[in-house]
DNA sequence: TGCATATTCAACCAAACGGTTGACGATTGC
DNA sequence: GCAATCGTCAACCGTTTGGTTGAATATGCA
């Protein structure tokens, strides 16, 4: 495939905004995953959470392979970095604090109250 | 003063989603300014603005205090906190380039080409 | 008082979004 | 070969978004 277009701050803060999407990536920290086992744990159609992929992978995201029937979704975490620089240039927000990160994914999974 | 609600990673990346309320935010960096003034550069109704202005506020993303018949809008940087420190879980992005971050607000602002 | 300025409101519009369902093309395995 | 699995496509639906215009509401000023 040629080289991922660059992409825009727009399309990563778009893809950025839906729960259902940030939920996705979290579960790609965890490992490369098919299709099917990312729309698992959520409570709609296996088409709607195609589409998420399809937004992910337009906003460089994910990439995404197919091996055999099998489609395998991967994180691209490096595409977050233009809209983190832009971000920071805002702030210098304090040092990458992963205590709080780790509250916030388990917020984004769902496993707290949203406040 | 009545803490703000925490603003929600949703409304702070769909905030931000959008090109032109980037623009005023790089704006808002500059200095607090009024709603007429911050319209002035775009080429779109100021009642597009005023909505625009409401989506930043909404989101914690600026704040707005009325003196007089003229309504000025301060910059929140503390509401990307979360959004940033969501986005640095998955990578560790470089300590803030500066540089880069400039030629970000140039082509934010329309100044270069985008490519 | 009366007019100009600053901002929002209300109604409207087209387009995009997030979801559904059902049919479809590929691939795998018995 | 045939059935099951994987994933997307196409059509449709209601809601949201980003914009417009024109009227309305405050406020400042001469």
């Amino acid at each position: 495939m040629a080289p991922r277009p660059r992409p825009s701050l727009d399309t990563v803060f778009a893809a950025l905004a839906d729960p259902t999407r940030r939920a996705i990536l979290t579960m790609l920290l965890e490992d490369d995953m098919a299709v099917t086992d990312v729309a698992e744990p959520f409570e709609m159609s296996l088409a709607a959470i195609s589409k998420h992929l399809t937004i992910l992978a337009g906003a460089g995201l994910i990439t995404q392979e197919k091996r055999g029937r099998v489609k395998w979704c991967k994180l691209e975490p490096d595409a977050m970095k233009g809209a983190s620089v832009w971000m920071q240039g805002f702030g210098q927000f304090e040092p990458v604090n992963l205590d709080a990160f780790e509250r916030f994914l388990g917020t984004e999974l769902g496993l707290g109250s949203e406040e």
